[in-house]
Order: C-alpha cells, then sequence, then structure tokens
RNA sequence: GGGCGGUUCGUAUAGCGGCAAUUACGUUUGGCUGUAAACCAAAUGCCCUCGGGCUUCAGAGGUUCGAGUCCUCUACCGCCCA
C-alpha cells in the first residue's frame, strides 16, 4: 500500500493536497496535527474528535516512557487502545525533550543543582527524570523500541533539537550525530507497518540545512520531518529555514514541520509544501483563554478572561459550527475563565481545534483552486 | 456593668520599636509555536526626571532620635461572666 499520495498540486506555489494512508485512517493533507502528549488531547474525550474533524494526533514517547511506561502500553495492545483513540497517530521521538528541558529544568542532587541533561554523545543522551530524577538513556535504539511499544503509526527518529545560538562548528556537529542517529533508527526497527520520519536539522545555518535535507532525503524512510525550528530564533530566520530546506526534500516523501504552529505560519509554510504541522498552539492557548475567531488571514485572538466580555450576549464567532459557539456566550466563557471550571477549557480548546480544522478546510479549497 | 480579644493597602491576613509594610485571593497588563503550561511573569497608596518625593495601618493624644508596633482615652466589632 502506497503510503502518500499527491492529489493536487497547487499552480502557484509548492503547496499541494495529499492523503496519507495509515492502518487508522487515511489523513487528508495539509492537516493539522493537534498533541497529545502524554495519550490525551487535554480535556477532549476521544468521541468528540469526529464532530471536531481531527484526523491524526501527536503523542509523546518521552512522557509515556515515564508515565506510563511503554511496555504498559504494549501490553494494552498499543496506544490507540490504550487512549481509545481511534484515529492515526504520530509519536515524538523524545529528543526535543532534551532540548527543551534538558536547558531549562533543574534537579537537586547531593551535588547541588544540575541541569537534566547530563550528556549528549555519539551513543545517545543520558538525562534525568523530571519526575522523579532517575538518570535515564536514550538512544536512537531505545527510542525505536519505545515507539515500536507504543505502536504510533508514524513514529519519529531521535534527533538532536539544536538549541538557538549554537555555533556553526556545533551545529555541524550535532546536525551530523542526528544523521548517524538516523541510519541506527533505521537500523534497529523490527516492527513493520508503522511509519518511521527521519528529522532534517542544520540549525541557522543555509549550508547545514541544506545538507541535511539532502541527506535525510536520501534515506530509506517514509517521510520528512524538520525540526530544530521555532526553538528561539527570529521569524525571519524560520521562515528562512524552512525555505532552504523544502526545495532539496524529495516530492514524493510527505513533510512534516515540527512545532509549527501559528495561524500565519501555517499559511506560509503550506506554500512550501509542507503537508503536516504538529503545535500546542490551538490546546494550550484555549486553555489559557484564548480563542481564534476570524477566517483566512483575517483572524483575531481574544482573550476570554478579559473582563469586557462580561456582558457579551455574542459567541466566539458568529459564523462559526462548533459546539461551543453553537451554544454559548462570550459572557459565560468568560464567567467560566474566571471562576476556573472546567467547561471552559473543554469549550475553549473544542472552539480553537474545529477553528483549525475549518482553517485547513480552507487550505484545501485554495489549493484546489490554486489560489495560493 | 465586668473581663478578655480585635480594628492594617478591594477582601482575607502577616507584622510584636527602623516599614510604603507580608502572604493569598482579586484586579490589570504581558507572554504562550515537536506541552513538567487548566500555566508563567509583572504591576497593584499617590506623585515621579525611576534617583527619589509625599501621605498611610479605626480616631485623638502621649512616650521615643524613630510608633502599624509601647501607653491613655474614644468609637465600633466579637467572645465570655453578670
Amino acid at each position: 500500500m502506497q503510503f502518500f499520495e499527491v492529489i493536487k498540486k497547487s499552480k502557484k506555489s509548492k503547496a499541494r493536497v495529499g492523503i496519507l494512508k495509515t492502518p487508522h485512517g487515511d489523513i487528508l493533507t495539509p492537516a493539522f496535527v493537534p498533541v497529545a502528549t502524554k495519550g490525551t488531547l487535554k480535556t477532549i474525550p476521544p468521541k468528540d474528535l469526529k464532530d471536531i474533524g481531527t484526523q491524526v494526533a501527536f503523542v509523546n514517547t518521552f512522557h509515556l516512557v515515564l508515565h506510563p511506561g511503554a511496555e504498559v502500553i504494549e501490553k494494552f495492545g498499543g496506544i490507540h487502545k490504550y487512549s481509545n483513540l481511534a484515529i492515526p497517530l504520530m509519536s515524538d521521538s523524545a529528543g526535543f525533550q532534551v532540548f527543551s528541558l534538558g536547558r531549562k529544568k533543574k534537579v537537586q542532587t547531593k551535588e547541588g543543582d544540575e541541569g537534566l541533561l547530563l550528556n549528549i554523545s555519539e551513543e545517545g543522551v543520558q538525562f534525568r527524570s523530571p519526575r522523579d530524577g532517575k538518570e535515564l538513556m536514550f538512544t536512537p535504539e531505545i527510542s525505536m523500541q519505545n515507539q515500536e511499544k507504543i505502536g504510533a503509526d508514524i513514529i519519529m527518529a531521535f534527533d538532536e533539537c539544536i538549541y538557538y545560538g549554537a555555533s556553526h562548528e556545533y551545529t555541524k556537529e550535532a546536525t551530523e550525530r542526528t544523521h548517524e542517529w538516523l541510519l541506527r533508527c533505521i537500523e534497529s526497527r523490527k516492527r513493520k507497518g508503522q511509519r518511521l520520519y527521519g528529522i532534517v536539522q542544520g540549525g541557522v545555518f543555509k549550508d547545514l540545512r541544506e545538507e541535511s535535507a539532502k541527506f535525510v532525503g536520501a534515506q530509506e524512510i517514509d517521510g520528512v520531518a524538520i525540526g530544530g525550528v521555532s526553538v528561539g530564533e527570529t521569524k525571519k530566520e524560520m521562515e528562512e529555514q524552512v525555505r532552504w530546506v523544502a526545495p532539496h526534500l524529495p516530492e514524493e516523501l510527505p513533510r512534516h514541520l515540527l512545532g509549527i504552529g501559528r495561524i500565519e505560519d501555517i499559511q506560509e509554510f503550506v506554500k512550501l509544501g509542507i503537508d503536516t504541522f504538529d503545535c500546542v498552539e490551538p490546546t494550550r492557548l484555549a486553555r489559557n483563554g484564548t480563542v481564534f475567531q476570524g477566517q483566512g488571514k483575517k483572524f483575531a485572538r481574544l482573550d476570554l478572561t478579559k473582563s469586557r466580555y462580561l456582558k457579551d450576549k455574542h459567541p466566539i464567532q458568529q459564523s462559526c459550527a462548533c459546539y461551543t459557539c453553537q451554544n454559548f456566550s462570550l459572557s459565560f466563557l468568560h464567567h467560566l475563565f474566571r471562576e476556573r471550571e472546567l467547561l471552559g477549557y473543554y469549550l475553549a480548546t473544542y472552539h480553537n481545534l474545529f477553528f483549525f480544522e475549518q482553517m485547513f478546510a480552507e487550505i484545501h479549497r485554495l489549493i484546489a483552486k490554486s489560489l495560493i
């Protein structure tokens, strides 16, 4: 069975509409991949996903290994059954947590405070559990084993997400390490049926990004993910990085952009031929009280906690067909957030996810008509 | 009538001679891009050239270099004994 098929290409840009075929269903791309780190899309019960239109979600190996453990999930027959998620799933490799937790978080030990990241070597990464301080080891082989036990449809190679500000020298070294790790990921896989994405790094350097794109694209993989973006660089730098990489990726492979994101970013990167995007943006913002409103390039963020909504009888968006907008006023949503009522987090998340799906549906139409 | 205890910045509190004064909540503003995020940060007496200036802890008086803090009286609130 062919994994990815491009069904329409825009004449105006590199944008394309495609289908990703997985054992748990097809994904029409470009697609948004909401983040369900610990096997749950925070606040949203799986039975709602159909109505929202969510096609696929992203789970995290790092968090799931820490709890409940990959073995537990395996015993339950994989993450789909364990979490009762009937949609295609992608799993992250744990590479990002080494970056995001390793650099800023500290843990107390006998020797005093130390970062969670203990060591990165050719072999892999030594890390301290942010849960209990226990020492952990992540290698390409361990990541693959864990991801096979978790059992997502699409898995990510173990990579090193390079911090912003790294020198050319360090970035080169780390990118080459990620390449070596990719080969080991491919080598060590045992399970069939899962699709593996290699990850492009290269930091903020054009030569390294291009080299990485060519290297990763040439391997025996099912898709390519672009990593190491939105790690502190400017918007311009982020865009450049994707621009450098995209032209060097094989046309026939699906392209995932890790960690992006913002509505305006998605609208831009779709034109470079990016097929899938995972990001916490709609779900986290919702839980922090921010909801989206508008259409196309004209959109706004509403902060539901603002007192100006206290007496507002309107829904978030009149034209929105989602459960939240069909049934609840801004005033009530404001009230729920001010009182920290649980329903508020659910309703806001529901709307934001629905909003994103509507936006992607619009993107499909625009690509089909070569309007973007 | 007697005996205690209390009255502090929107609210609830801390404070036991050097204080514009603690903490929590509230309020306001900012932030959130492969989720240790239903979270985090800042501001919250007035003025300000950001160094400082001014006016504050129920009210009035007093002791002291210095009082939210100690003393006296008054007002109000609470509990107990009559």
